[in-house]
RNA sequence: GGUCGAGUGGUGGAAUCGGUAGACACAACGGACUUAAAAUUCGUCGCCUGUAAAAAGGUGUGAGGGUUCAAGUCCCUCCUCGACCA
């Protein structure tokens, strides 16, 4: 009795056991057998395994991946379709310290958490590959890997600016830091230079603009990768300084504007401030120079801020009309970009403009077209050149490119391609991340240690936080781990330094496909065969950095012959997020939606009474709005909140989630299971039988229209929920038809198993089928069953719809024509005006009578 | 401020290359079943006019203009929202 009804507390955890113990989704790792094959390789970002545990914006992007995974198999593909954990980084770091727990622990503990949740949702991951990018086993080759890029220079140690907070004493990031303060405890937060590893991605910057054309990705998201990099092309220029022998050389985007430049600067940082600044000028220098070393670059570089600057009483000369140039210092000119001096010409660039405008400095025009005169507003735009000796009447492009044969002729500059992209800051001063398999000499040398050696592994320390003295964790390793002898009998110190979370994450879809590899990271021959991934599917958080450093890890990885491919990720989609109602008083407190609830219209707090405002905004748990995956798994089933998740929208979108929305899709799978079981009896519906589909039109031809548009949407991933919706109208048709035929309804079994696989299986099973209806065949749809004697044609007059006609297929143009125009209710409209013209459309079936 | 994207019923969203706007759902409303409710099932459902009910007509995809036999779709201007960058 219990079990006849739709039950997916109950088929559900037997399917997924099935599946787990007869490993249903393993793939083979022998080249001979995949070769057999075509593959499709499908990867969903694998999460960050914080203690807070699976969420909804990971079932979005997890769930579309799989049908695509599940309908591939079906396709006959080897598919590739792993899961791991991106496990090393600072919430479990900081999480541990709090808890007073090894991170290795709370690490084991969330993992496994997170398997059991995804495992709820009937994912059809190939298991044997998870990986975990704490563990050394894997980030043995991590260490591996960049000791590849340290052989090639693409490594190095600098002295860069970082934010130091000193109640912490650590490094922190950008996104951690608001209004100079460390967002969690209001720590402030100072610049400090230190000595940090960096990676030579800019080396790279070119190629990685480049071959953006080679990806399959959406538009935007390559755009803002071109934007990330920033390619500006232009001129150095040298400038002398007047009464010394010492020169500085500016970038400048602009060298078309040269004869407009009305004063320079240097950023407080440039080394040449101390040399020129004149002594009348220097107390005042100084101070500044001091001020601004604890602003960020974007406090900086903010148009909305006010412009400061000192004057340093020294000038340049301008090369091409030999005009002294006061020089001046101000903080808006970054020691990071470019030479880490300017040019300023007011007159055309709106910060300069704003900057002469406050300390009265003169703005020439030397772009004519702009709107306004150059003393009121900048003009950025185009134009012809005035007041600009040879350049004069010259269009902007004209111009540029005749002052940078003009500098390169006198020797006073030269063509400059320049980017935004900055080297990778790539150590950071914690524990919970791969050391670095480099050590120290005690005369500074660095050694590289052999791939013999790895792993470094993280040595047990018993706390977490840098020393008293500022070193990082690791330096409170006891002298064992501190010290190595090297072959040559040298002693030296290991680098204390750790590499940053994104390091893991770099690699990770090459280790997938040879996970346990213990001679190389992965086979040559398997990735062959599996790279590139075809679809790569993640947050949009991650458009930039996360994908831009993979991408750099692979084209060095590529350079050195050890993969086969340039780009890692060939196909590429962000999933939409997942929006949810939120309360707010007018405090800005957020509240839970049980303690809401509705008054006259108004939403209020249930307690107070105070009235709300409502707002759609993505999940989390600050907002108060967070609906947890496993609670939906738990009322209605994973293939209801698979379906669910895929019928709001498409995949890309970002959609509001509707409690009753789950309702719906739960109650359409309520009734394909009534096509099949009878509830009272929990037999087979008396309504199946044994005869041939074909003899059922109806039906016949729905299912075949259902083939062919489940197939096309699945293909396109963006519309998975029109896929839904025809099987939503197949199983409406079914519903009203007298008699089903077992045949018709077991291919209809196979389209909905990608999408809902575990009530697809349990029908299959109860058909009578043995094995899994995951490894069938997915079925082709027959065009001559959709093609029928009669067409509608859709008759109007004047562009306007007033009849539709029922005719044979084949009926000509002129029989269409002659058709309509007899229609009585054509007729009416045209009212014995005159016919002007007549349009007739084969293709949409469509005849447009104009009068 | 810049770049890109998006605005369609009460709601989520459909609509191929410009060719029947609102598929499929949710909510709401009405009928059947039930002692009742739930569940199920049948039906209505953009707005306006019209009608006892129909029929029928008009209008309608953020606003305004344009191209076209035909515009949600293409072009121009504007408004609003979102994402990214500054």
């Amino acid at each position: 009795m219990e079990n006849h009804p739709y039950a997916p507390a109950k088929i559900e955890p037997y399917w997924q056991a099935e599946w787990r113990e007869q490993d249903a989704f393993k793939v083979p790792n022998d080249i001979e057998i995949l070769k057999t094959q075509p593959k499709f390789y499908v990867l969903g970002m694998f999460p960050y395994t914080s203690g807070a545990g699976l969420h909804m914006g990971h079932a979005k992007n997890y769930v579309p991946t799989d049908v695509l995974a599940n309908f591939r198999r079906m396709q006959g593909y080897h598919v590739m379709h792993p899961m791991g954990w991106d496990a090393f980084g600072l919430p479990t770091e900081r999480y541990a310290v709090r808890e007073n727990e090894h991170p290795v622990q709370v690490t084991k503990r969330n993992t496994e958490i997170f398997q059991q949740q995804i495992q709820r949702i009937g994912l059809s991951y190939d298991w044997s590959r998870k990986i975990d990018t704490s563990l050394p086993e894997y980030y043995r080759w991590t260490q591996w890997i960049f000791l590849r890029l340290y052989e090639k220079d693409l490594a190095y140690l600098a002295d860069v600016p970082v934010n130091w907070c000193p109640a912490l004493g650590t490094v922190l990031s950008n996104e951690e830091i608001k209004d100079g303060k460390y967002v969690e405890t209001g720590d402030p937060v100072e610049r400090r230079l230190m000595h940090q590893w960096m990676l030579k991605i800019t080396a790279y910057a070119e190629r990685l603009l480049e071959d953006l054309d080679l990806l399959d990705w959406p538009d935007g998201l390559k755009e803002m990768q071109r934007h990330w990099i920033g390619k500006s092309e232009g001129a150095d220029i040298t400038f002398d300084i007047k009464d010394s022998d010492k020169t500085f050389t500016v970038f400048t985007t602009r060298p078309d504007t040269l004869f407009g430049a009305t004063y320079c600067v240097l950023a407080p940082e440039h080394p040449l401030v101390s040399e020129i600044t004149h002594p009348d000028a220097a107390a005042a220098v100084n101070a500044y120079v001091e001020e601004s070393v604890n602003k960020s670059d974007l406090q900086r570089t903010d148009l909305a801020t006010e412009k400061t600057g000192v004057f340093t009483g020294a000038y340049a000369i301008n090369p091409c009309n030999n005009a002294p140039t006061p020089i001046w210092v101000a903080d808006y000119v970054l020691m990071t970009y470019g030479t880490g001096a300017i040019m300023a010409v007011p007159g055309h660039d709106e910060r300069d403009h704003e900057f002469a405008t406050t300390f009265g400095i003169p703005i020439v025009e030397v772009i004519s077209g702009g709107e306004k005169p150059v003393e009121e507003a900048a003009f950025e735009g185009d134009g012809v050149c005035v007041n600009s000796d040879f350049l004069n009447g010259l269009q902007v492009d004209d111009a540029k490119k005749k002052m940078i044969a003009w500098l390169e002729s006198e020797e006073k500059g030269t063509l400059q391609v320049q980017y935004r992209l900055r080297d990778w800051l790539f150590s950071r001063q914690r524990y919970w991340g791969e050391p670095f398999p480099l050590a120290h000499l005690e005369d500074g040398t660095i050694v590289q240690l052999p791939d013999e050696a790895l792993p470094v592994e993280l040595p047990p320390i018993d706390a977490y936080k840098p020393t008293e003295d500022g070193k990082p964790p690791l330096a409170r390793a006891d002298e064992d781990w501190l010290k190595v002898t090297l072959s040559d009998g040298n002693i030296a110190t290991r680098e204390t330094n750790i590499m940053p979370q994104w390091a893991g994450s770099c690699w990770y879809y090459l280790r997938f496909l040879d996970a346990h590899n213990t001679e190389a990271p992965f086979d040559t021959a398997l990735e062959r065969y599996w790279m590139p991934v075809d679809l790569y599917m993640g947050g949009a958080e991650h458009a930039v950095l996360h994908l831009l450093y993979a991408r750099f890890w692979h084209k060095v990885l590529y350079d050195s012959g050890l993969v086969s491919t340039q780009e890692p990720f060939q196909g590429l989609l962000n999933q939409g997020t997942i929006l949810a109602e939120s309360y707010q008083d007018t405090t800005g407190k957020y509240y839970y939606p049980h303690e809401v609830e509705q008054n006259d219209g108004k939403v209020v707090a249930k307690a107070s009474g105070v009235s709300l405002q409502t707002q759609l905004e993505k999940m989390s748990k600050s907002r108060f709005n967070v609906i947890n995956p496993n609670d939906v798994i738990d009322n209605y089933g994973a293939d209801a909140l698979r379906l669910y998740l895929l019928f709001i929208g498409p995949v890309t979108a970002s959609t509001p989630w509707q409690d009753a929305g789950v309702e719906g899709v739960y109650r359409f799978l309520q009734r394909v299971w009534r096509l099949f079981v009878d509830e009272e009896s929990g037999e087979l519906n008396e309504k199946l039988t044994d005869t041939a589909g074909t003899t059922e039109s109806e039906l016949w031809r729905e299912l075949h229209k259902t083939i062919k548009q489940v197939t096309e949407d699945t293909e396109s991933i963006d519309k998975m929920n029109t896929a839904i919706s025809q099987m939503m109208i197949f199983v409406n048709t079914a519903t009203q038809v007298k008699s089903l035929p077992k045949e018709t309804l077991k291919i209809f079994l196979h389209l909905l198993s990608p999408y809902a696989p575990h009530i697809a299986q349990e029908l299959w099973h109860r058909l009578g089928e043995t094995g899994f209806i995951a490894h069938a065949q997915w079925p082709t749809h027959d065009e001559s069953v959709l093609t029928s004697a009669t067409v509608t044609i859709i008759a109007q007059v004047n562009g306007k719809l007033r009849s539709r006609l029922e005719l044979p297929a084949e009926a000509t143009d002129k029989e269409i024509e002659e058709a309509a125009l007899a229609d009585e209710r054509v007729q009416r409209f045209i009212e014995g005006k005159p016919v002007r013209k007549v349009i007739v459309v084969p293709k949409r079936n469509l005849i447009n009578i104009v009068v």
